[in-house]
DNA sequence: AAGCCGTGGCC
DNA sequence: TGGCCAAGGCT
């Protein structure tokens, strides 16, 4: 991109940022470094509105780095829960650790030292830098890629490295070119965002947009075909089966998940993970160090990014014995809150926990209907 | 460097 | 309502 067009494109983009940017609790003035850090991580692959409703809690229990740093990990993780990729967590925790012990406890205001910290890649190294701290350092999330590649009307595949190197290398002049860094940062994002939206169907909103006019994908029409995006692979299926083991107390039984994988650390309902559905009586065999007897009580579809999980439930009916130095516990309701739990087993358990005082087959319908209305 | 790691909104 | 979509960091 030439000087003078970066120029005519940045002043534009600070320029509708000013009058359009949306009121959210991320971007309350002065701007907080270590906020601002726990926003950008929480924000990778996660869209907006969900970030809002859950960083302001988050902050308010981990202030400071410090307060953080100090937390234990499975804390921080059912602090986390349901906002998914929950190694984010985990590498904020170090980050917080990593701040206290090299950096006085405060977030450094440098690109270099940002981007060393774990979880911190090039785009949330550049965003705090640049958005807190002034530096005039470029960021390409999707926004950003998707609003420089219409712009240019390039017809590189989305996500490729040669898309990703010349997304950067733009955006580089655009920042030097701009009045703010921040603020042509923040814009091109919120751009992206609000105006130059992915949708393919009703296309992105030109007629709103301050670069039309400059717009090489909108001069021919492209605007919905770009950017090229390579196909996604197909799901795998998996088949998890969970158990809802109760005691005489009511309260049913957790288990917690293996160090590596799928949801890695987190709680669960005791389950059975196979590539074919178990029948009835494979699952009693399966799990027979925890239940003699089992009864089938619904199921649900739970979908990942790359896999397809298909839930079903099964009621122990019979009273189950703890293996010694299982990594297992009995909770209750007042456990669910402090509990770090994937989002369907956090249905699983606290429909399992509210329908406590039913009888063993009552409770299965109750259960059956109650998942099934939740999706 | 290709594949893994969640979730919820939209149609 | 099931399939599609979003899209940063790490290994």
């Amino acid at each position: 991109m030439p000087p003078r067009r970066a120029a005519a494109v940045a002043r534009r983009v600070e320029a509708w940022f000013a009058s359009n940017r949306r009121a959210l609790p991320w971007r309350l003035e002065p701007r907080d470094p270590w906020a601002s850090l726990v926003s950008e991580i929480m924000l990778q692959q996660t869209q907006a509105a969900r970030v809002a409703e859950r960083l302001p809690t988050f902050l308010a229990r981990f202030p400071t780095p410090a307060a953080l740093a100090a937390a234990d990990e499975h804390e921080v993780l059912a602090a986390w829960s349901g906002l998914g990729y929950y190694r984010r967590a985990r590498g904020l925790h170090a980050c917080a650790k990593s701040l206290v012990e090299r950096h006085a406890g405060a977030t450094p205001p440098d690109v270099d030292s940002l981007r060393a910290l774990p979880g911190v890649g090039a785009y949330t190294a550049g965003a705090v830098a640049s958005i807190v701290f002034g530096a005039r350092t470029p960021i390409v999330d999707a926004n950003v890629a998707r609003v420089l590649l219409r712009l240019e009307g390039a017809d590189a595949l989305l996500g490729s490295a040669a898309a990703t190197a010349w997304c950067w290398a733009n955006a580089e002049r655009l920042v030097r070119a701009a009045a703010s860094p921040g603020a042509l940062n923040e814009g091109l994002m919120e751009l992206g965002a609000l105006v130059c939206t992915p949708s393919r169907t009703a296309g992105p909103r030109c007629g709103e947009c301050p670069l039309a006019s400059l717009c090489r994908a909108r001069a021919e029409g492209r605007q919905r075909e770009l950017p090229a995006r390579a196909a996604r692979p197909p799901r795998s299926e998996v088949h998890h089966a969970a158990l809802i083991a109760r005691d005489g107390a009511g309260r049913v039984l957790a288990q917690r998940r293996p160090p590596a994988g799928l949801w890695a650390g987190l709680w669960q309902a005791p389950t059975v993970e196979s590539a074919r559905r178990p029948t009835a009586s494979e699952v009693a065999r399966l799990v027979r160090l925890l239940a003699r007897d089992v009864s089938h009580s619904g199921g649900f579809l739970h979908a990942t990014t790359h896999r397809l999980v298909r839930f079903d439930l099964w009621q122990a009916s019979a009273p189950v014995q703890i293996e010694d130095g299982a990594p297992m516990r009995w909770i209750s309701s007042s456990d669910l809150p402090g509990l770090a739990l994937a989002t369907p087993h956090r249905r699983i358990l606290s429909e399992a926990l509210r329908s406590r005082e039913a009888s063993p087959a009552r409770a299965g319908s109750v259960q059956r209907r109650g998942l099934r209305a939740g999706r």
